[in-house]
DNA sequence: ATTAAAACATGACATTTATCATATTAAAGA
DNA sequence: TCTTTAATATGATAAATGTCATGTTTTAAT
């Protein structure tokens, strides 16, 4: 079993505020696990008893919508922890967690992480401190759902993509989503999500070959997002 | 100064895991202000440094959009709280907090609330669980934004405000929003709130009287809201 | 390597929604 | 009370977006 002492985990997260001794514990408790591409961490619904921190990968947080699409809400990457706000909540999960990517995530068992939680005041405010930035984050997604047009969010989700993912050597896109899945995230129809992406192609905006998008213009597409 | 041991906020909020004699330390640091409808409570970007707690009325949490426009993001009301967020992450708020009717709040600094946050854990505890239930609400209402119709998101918040904040005597909703706060709750224009009002009104489903509004088919209502 | 399935792409068209113009009504101030 | 302003309402139209159909390309499975 692996050290939890070095993870990056550790590094990122609400897990830094651990103390030496209590990252030896952790070593202990925690499961480790490889998920493929397209498996399923979790699904909404579901009691999950603990915490998944991701080692390595991306995921996407989904949601069903009443129509019967996924709406994805939000990315979580490598460094990152899974499914806090069910735990304290004392709740079952509200989104699914599926792989973009081969992933290598620990999980951590509800009863050990809520020992940390009633013991180090530094790491409960650590996760407390990262809830609310979720919430931040989601009121601002929320207003520009609300207010801005198909072509600017898609804009500005390719810009999110880019300084929250970075890229390739070879320029493009780091993480790489289906249309399918770019357009769940803006929320739109595919169709339109491709259309809108072949205009900016056009425009010289952007570069695409298959799932791969490299930027050609990236001021034009700030000034497209606002 | 009146005790904050009666006060219907400690009644409904995290307040409630307070024992008397925090309570009683409570009625010496808070504030008690009047705040008359429109009156603004505090503004985006501002440094709070504390909480209010709301004993009468309710209060819109606004946004400001890239365009210019504002975005309702939430309705709070009596025996709620306001500002834990921004002051747990020790940030300015990032709403702007606006009065739909009078309202009686009271102020509580910040160095104060965060003693109580050190001291007793089940009130840091109910503060967290909040957040987390705003936190899900935020990601349904995401999802409502970005694959729901404007008819159906209409349907939906006037549904809304039926549950949370009830009726008069006279039967009509008891929140009453300008057809520009409606728009603005389900991110549309002003212009295709009031038709999609006039709409329902000719179904039926609902009767106008001003800024009145009573349900006449709240079945058919949910139908449309899906 | 071949085939089946999924993802991508684009046209044609329908529908939804926004915008602009202009009344009408209600509310607030002088 | 009068008058001015803001809110509500509705029509006409434009623009944005969704849906359906269909073809192409890519990917995955046999």
């Amino acid at each position: 079993m692996s050290k939890c002492e070095q993870c990056i985990v550790r590094e990122f997260s609400s897990l830094k505020a651990l103390t030496k001794e209590e990252l030896l514990r952790l070593s202990d408790c925690k499961t480790s696990h490889i998920i493929k591409k397209g498996e399923v961490i979790f699904e909404e619904g579901e009691n999950v008893n603990g915490i998944y921190c991701i080692k390595d990968g991306i995921c996407k947080l989904t949601k069903l919508s009443a129509n019967g699409k996924d709406h994805i809400v939000k990315l979580v990457t490598k460094g990152e922890l899974l499914g806090q706000r069910s735990m304290i909540s004392d709740e079952p999960v509200n989104l699914s967690a599926v792989a973009l990517e081969d992933m290598h995530v620990c999980f951590i068992p509800k009863a050990d992480v809520m020992g940390y939680f009633d013991q180090n005041n530094q790491f409960s405010m650590n996760v407390m401190k990262t809830i609310c930035g979720d919430l931040k984050e989601a009121d601002d997604h929320m207003v520009n759902l609300a207010q801005k047009t198909v072509k600017e969010r898609l804009a500005e989700t390719l810009l999110y993509l880019h300084d929250t993912f970075g890229k390739n050597e070879d320029e493009s896109l780091k993480v790489q989503l289906s249309r399918d899945e770019l357009a769940s995230i803006i929320g739109t129809a595919t169709e339109s999500c491709i259309r809108l992406l072949s205009d900016f192609k056009k425009s010289g905006l952007i570069e695409l070959t298959g799932k791969k998008i490299v930027f050609k213009d990236i001021n034009a597409l700030k000034k497209l997002a606002d």
